[in-house]
DNA sequence: ATGAAAGCGCTAACAA
DNA sequence: TTGTTAGCGCTTTCAT
């Protein structure tokens, strides 16, 4: 049985009241040594505060939800992560629920929520937009980050996609590309309006026509990015860099250069976008722009707080800028490359200790 | 301002009693009017309970804790995920936190957890075994996966790691190799020694005679199994097979077949472990095992679940078997390639039809 | 079949 | 500076 309030107070003649006052900081004032010895007692007893009582009591509890649709997904992942971290220092705990896309599934999720008193609500990356009766109902303070954006719910935190595009055709343009192809994400996307943009802009800024030959589109996977990068690699007068929306069609790109007999990175240099684990084990590993997910879902944690906190009760949305990482497929120079061995982490040197029980595998 | 079970109970007529008592399906009897009455009230109403309230009276929380070093790992990733999902078809609510490798903060977590009155934990991958006063002080029902396993905590689940030894080289056996090299982990691992056993039982059962030369070990990263690759590969009758012990380390050993002018998979088959995305977009595509991460996370929630209903109370260590799957780095059959265009997700569908604010990249 | 009331642990308004 | 007490929303015992 878990020792109360009141027990600490028995053990140490006060009331609870003293008690509670001591053991919260209050700005009610306690006696410096009364306080000091509920403190002890409290430490002594093994005291832990029943969070639930206190929530009730409060009306609120420290809890913050984060819906997304899956965090397997390695940039909701991250997101979460990000949140999660930020969140932690300021003494809450993260729900994390899963929609697996079903739209039912997340107006049941925020009903669940608001039954638990959770203060604020921060959805990642849930790609669909019908929940908003309820979050009306129960009208939680709520974040979105790196998704759909109903109308009426303000704060936001996105990539700087337009950076991005920028970052990575700027790059190629400064190792003296002239002819750059560009194998975009899916047409309709706001990532990829925003990242042709940047390429636009970049070219122009560097008197670089536009040719719309050079632009392809493939929705993000591998063999799009083949296909893709086939067709560029066709034209009469072919790229000698292409800058590819995502590292995976990054490696479709890759493997067509391969298959057309093209040296990388001297024939053809290479941009990806994401920085996935394959940019750094590909060969060659990939140049690449970063989705800041990790400080994305810092940056959303942090808006919620000032939601909760009153503050930046304006309409508000962020952009994160990514940066670009220099690696083997531009021919930039660059010390991280497949074959330098990796520092082990702190949990493989742990493992390297501790690993008779072991099952990492 | 939320609805609260008294309001539905002067709206009804009734008393709050009657109304607890209809909107839980108590045992106590409830005439079949009045309760249909009062579900419709609270449903007109938008009654949602209170679970904080419900909490502090039954003096346990609908929440379970996940206590993992950090999510970010894609092993831990699957196991959450699956840990979710069993959890959520018992209308449990998820808490996960990161503890970075750190026990001091694994033993915060525990206490802040025993201060939501969280019903029981989940130890998901977290490879250090300190935190245990803290777990028997509180005494939560607690269940560990694929981590060390402190002494007295009895419930665990991990990978059937001899099965997938023998899963991977038993493949090789079967495509007619008889010199088959084995890049294990590193070497005071529990899978290591396991998946070391698989491959040489496997080998027995075929009348193949153990070679200690064929053994490698590296340490997971793709470096690691280029430089054991190598070893393997200029041995004075080098092996016709490689099983790699996780699928980076197979991805060194293609890297490595490729330097030497192998051709891949006619001069040499490799089989990965783990199926990690790598797997499925490397040239050739990889044969692996998988790790179950998913299943593990499932088996353990189901395994907690049945701690909290006092079920299950002796000892138990589940082991879940991979499976494996065939695809380009062994020749043999298969349809799963590079090549073959991926369906779109459910989610990629969605979005070509609502991409217009996506910010999906 | 229904209601009244106690009480879970805590905080804060009010009293002393 | 400390204590007393009401009450957060709910479930459940005891009474009717």
């Amino acid at each position: 049985m878990p020792v109360t309030i009141r027990q600490v107070s028995e053990a140490a003649g006060v009331s609870v009241a003293t008690v509670s006052r001591a053991l919260n900081d209050s700005d009610h004032p306690v006696n410096a040594e009364t306080k000091q010895r509920i403190l002890d007692i409290a430490e002594k007893l093994g005291y832990h505060p029943n969070h639930i009582a206190r929530s009730l009591r409060a009306d609120r509890s420290p809890i913050i939800g984060i819906i997304c649709d899956d965090i397997t997904s390695p940039f909701t992942t991250m997101i979460v992560r990000g949140i999660q971290d930020r969140l932690k220092a300021d003494g809450y705990f993260c729900v994390v629920i899963n929609t697996d896309w079903d739209p039912i599934d997340e107006q049941r999720a925020i009903k669940d929520m608001a039954g638990y008193l959770i203060e604020g609500i921060i959805f990642a990356e849930t790609f669909h937009q019908f929940a908003s009766d309820e979050l009306n109902v129960n009208d939680k303070k709520c974040v979105f980050v790196h998704r759909l954006f109903p109308k009426g719910f303000p704060h936001s935190v996105i990539p700087d996609e337009l950076y991005g595009g920028r970052l990575a055709v700027n790059h190629l343009i400064q190792l003296g590309h002239r002819r750059i192809g560009y194998i975009n994400g899916s047409e309709d996307y706001y990532s990829s309006e925003e990242r042709l943009l940047g390429y636009k802009t970049i070219l122009k800024e560097n008197g670089i026509a536009f040719d719309p030959a050079l632009v392809e589109y493939g929705h993000f996977e591998v063999e799009q990015g083949y296909v893709a990068a086939n067709k560029l690699l066709e034209l009469p007068e072919p790229p000698t860099a292409i800058f590819a929306a995502n590292d995976l069609m990054a490696l479709g790109t890759i493997y067509a250069a391969q298959d057309k007999g093209l040296h990388l990175s001297d024939d053809l240099a290479i941009v990806g976008y994401d920085n996935q684990r394959i940019a750094t084990i590909s060969r060659p590993t990939l140049t690449t722009v970063t989705l800041p997910c990790f400080e994305m879902g810092q940056a959303s944690a942090e808006l919620l707080l000032a939601l909760l906190n009153n503050e930046a009760t304006d309409s508000q949305e962020i952009k994160i800028k990514g940066e670009l990482l220099i690696r083997e497929s531009c021919g930039a120079k660059t010390k991280d490359t497949v074959s330098a061995p990796k520092k082990p982490s702190r949990a493989d040197r742990f493992n390297l200790l501790n690993a008779q029980n072991d099952t990492k595998g």
